[in-house]
RNA sequence: GGCCUCGUAGUACAAUGGAUAGUAUAAGAGUUUCCGAAGCUCCAGACCCAGGUUCGAUUCCUGGCGAGGCCA
């Protein structure tokens, strides 16, 4: 258990030591006790506010923070070592022991702040792709986080699905398919030499622009836009098309699987390049059906009900929203339809706890809409749905826009990183030794984690704003800078090879050490915090926050050339645990970390 | 029109009902005979506005202004 939670029932133990009653039943849950980090300009690590108590003891802030630290050090003279009392704060230094203890404990478990199995099973649905057209930065911060969340929640004891759900079919995918019938003259990715996903979406950009063209035509031929925009010949081919492939009939069956196996074949591509994997994929020209079902199943049930004209629809009202449509009057479904299908597909498959869904912050009111409407059917699993909800990425000049051609593509943005990579490692001229391979597999290392790093450095509920005139950065809060500082620990580990039995407990500690030590000791609360929260950007800030104070320790202080033996065991277990938990946090972000750069 | 987010240095991001609001970048000044300078040190610079609750509000509440999103 981490210090500051033991801190706290010791804190309660001594308060009611001193005022004679249960402070628990004077309103003290350990929950509401405030410990924070001391701040650098006090002595102590870790202060408890006293003005919680001040109300209800009566008592000076001065005079209960005395009372209290006298108490707490003379109670456990183990862990305290001395105490002082600032305005309404009480600062209290752990012993130097407790920390070392710590470390000796520790510093070679590659594994620390990893928890065992707890028997709860979680769904983690990410990525989603729409098979007309190749992924966009937006779709990587999607990807990054669905995968990093579940890496977290595995390495906290869930046992984790990953799902992904394929939008494959539906108008749009239709619209790509005759553009290629009537443009294409037989061309394939092959013939063509171009990556499947990015073949498909250049002919569904192409149906646009031809479809713009006809109702031009059509509207300098005297016919109005609305008519225009239903009439032109490729839209009335598209919806034929549709129909068609709803019916089953062969030929365009035949051309919607190629044209899907083609865009498949290029997401592999890039899954495989950023590290994107599932354990179940789901499609939607399979899950509408479902979806129809279980429709039926509630307007049976009577959850939901029909309209004059045919359409099906849920009452919400008495939840404060409005009334919502499941099933059109044609019978065709809506997105809602699906989703309700899924879900209950998903459960049926997986029997889960928890279903978390990455899904842009766009669709916040569909989500909540889903979850509503679980419940009110009586869905065992309704509770356990979570939206985990992100923000866009955007470009300084707002949303990306496809038809303004500035949607960032993953694939190009993957390249540019790697190029990047290579150009500054060039520069630095550090890696004269390594063979080919080596360098390639360094600058994917490198450009992955530069990205992966600033995607998820940010609160994932938060948009964020990615400027492609600057080129992400390897200098300051980044991921090379954190894999740099991981090079240089196993640099010097490679010098202090079998050299760190145990130290001396004893040791009086310095400064810039105690603040490493400390420091990682949060590790397994901070990852608490993460799978709470499901935002991995808090390890991102303490995976830095552990990098830049390792550098501080490093320039004042030498490891191989210590002051004493001792002292140089020591920091070497001090260094190796501190590369440990880098390369630990990091692969909960789904960043490698290199030996050298 | 209704509902939901969000307003923090030039820029991009943190944190918190509590001490002088952190970090990075860019700008300025240093730093390499000594374990890796993709580093380190110093120096500047911000809580949208107005009320309210509180011992204490950047944080919670209300209103305004601004940005974004969703619904029909």
């Amino acid at each position: 258990m981490s210090i500051i939670n033991q801190i706290k029932p010791l804190v309660i133990k001594e308060l009611k030591n001193l005022y004679g009653q249960d402070p628990i039943a004077i309103g003290f849950q350990e929950a509401e006790l405030t410990i924070n980090n001391t701040k650098p300009e006090f002595e102590g690590d870790y202060t408890l506010v006293l003005f919680t108590f001040v109300k209800q003891l009566k008592k000076s802030p001065e005079q209960l923070g005395n009372e209290i630290g006298e108490a707490l050090v003379k109670a456990n003279p183990d862990i305290f070592t001395a105490y002082n009392v600032i305005k309404g704060f009480l600062n209290l230094t752990i012993s130097d022991n407790y920390w070392l203890g710590f470390l000796q404990s520790n510093f070679s478990n590659t594994k620390f702040g990893n928890q065992p199995a707890n028997g709860r099973k979680v769904m983690v649905e990410y990525s989603s792709p729409n098979t007309n057209k190749p992924i966009h930065l937006g779709h990587l911060r999607n990807n990054f986080l669905g995968w990093s969340v579940a890496q977290i929640l595995k390495q906290s004891g869930y046992e984790i699905i990953k799902s992904c759900i394929v939008n494959d079919r539906g108008i749009h995918i239709c619209k790509s398919m005759i553009s290629w019938q009537l443009f294409a003259n037989g061309a394939s990715p092959q013939s063509t030499n171009t990556k499947g996903d990015h073949f498909v979406g250049e002919y569904y950009v192409r149906f646009n622009d031809e479809y713009k063209k006809q109702v031009e035509e059509l509207v300098a031929g005297g016919m109005k836009k609305e008519e225009a925009e239903k009439e032109a010949p490729i839209m009335k081919g598209t919806h034929q098309m549709l129909l068609d492939w709803e019916n089953g009939k062969p030929d365009v069956i035949e051309l919607w699987k190629t044209m899907n196996g083609w865009v498949y074949e290029g997401f592999d591509v890039t899954y495989k390049r950023i590290g994107s994997d599932f354990d179940k994929m789901y499609y939607e020209s399979e899950t509408y059906i479902p979806g129809k079902k279980f429709v039926e199943e509630g307007l049976k049930e009577g959850t939901f009900f029909k309209k004059e004209d045919g359409s099906v629809w849920i009452d919400l009202t008495a939840e404060g929203l409005d009334e919502k449509l499941v099933l059109r009057k044609d019978g065709t479904s809506v997105y809602i339809t699906q989703d309700l299908g899924l879900a209950q597909e998903k459960y049926e498959d997986f029997n889960y706890d928890e279903s978390i869904y990455v899904i842009a912050d766009e669709q916040n009111y569909h989500m909540k809409v889903l979850k509503l409407i679980l419940k009110k059917l009586g869905k065992p699993y309704a509770d356990g749905i979570d939206h985990l909800s992100y923000g866009m990425v955007e470009l300084p000049s707002g949303r990306m826009k496809s038809r303004e051609g500035t949607v960032v593509d993953a694939d190009d943005m993957v390249e540019e990183m790697v190029n990047v990579a290579k150009k500054k490692t060039e520069e630095l001229g550090k890696v004269k030794n390594f063979t080919e391979s080596e360098l390639v597999e360094l600058y994917d290392i490198i450009a992955l984690g530069a990205l992966k790093f600033f995607l998820l450095r940010v609160d994932p509920k938060k948009r964020m704003i990615f400027n492609p005139e600057e080129s992400i950065d390897f200098h300051g809060f980044t991921g090379p800078f954190v894999q740099y500082t991981h090079a240089r620990i196993k640099s010097i580990l490679r010098k202090g090879q079998g050299k760190r039995e145990k130290a001396p407990v004893g040791n009086s500690l310095l400064k810039l050490e105690k603040d490493l030590i400390i420091l990682l000791e949060q590790y397994p609360a901070i990852i608490e915090q993460a799978v709470v929260e499901h935002n991995p950007s808090v390890i991102a800030i303490y995976v830095f926050t552990l990098a830049k104070s390792f550098n501080t320790f490093y320039t004042e202080h030498s490891v191989m050339n210590a002051e004493s033996e001792e002292k140089k065991q020591l920091r070497l277990q001090l260094v190796e645990m501190t590369a440990n938990v880098i390369a630990s946090g990091m692969s909960l972000l789904g960043i490698r970390v290199p030996e050298r750069m």
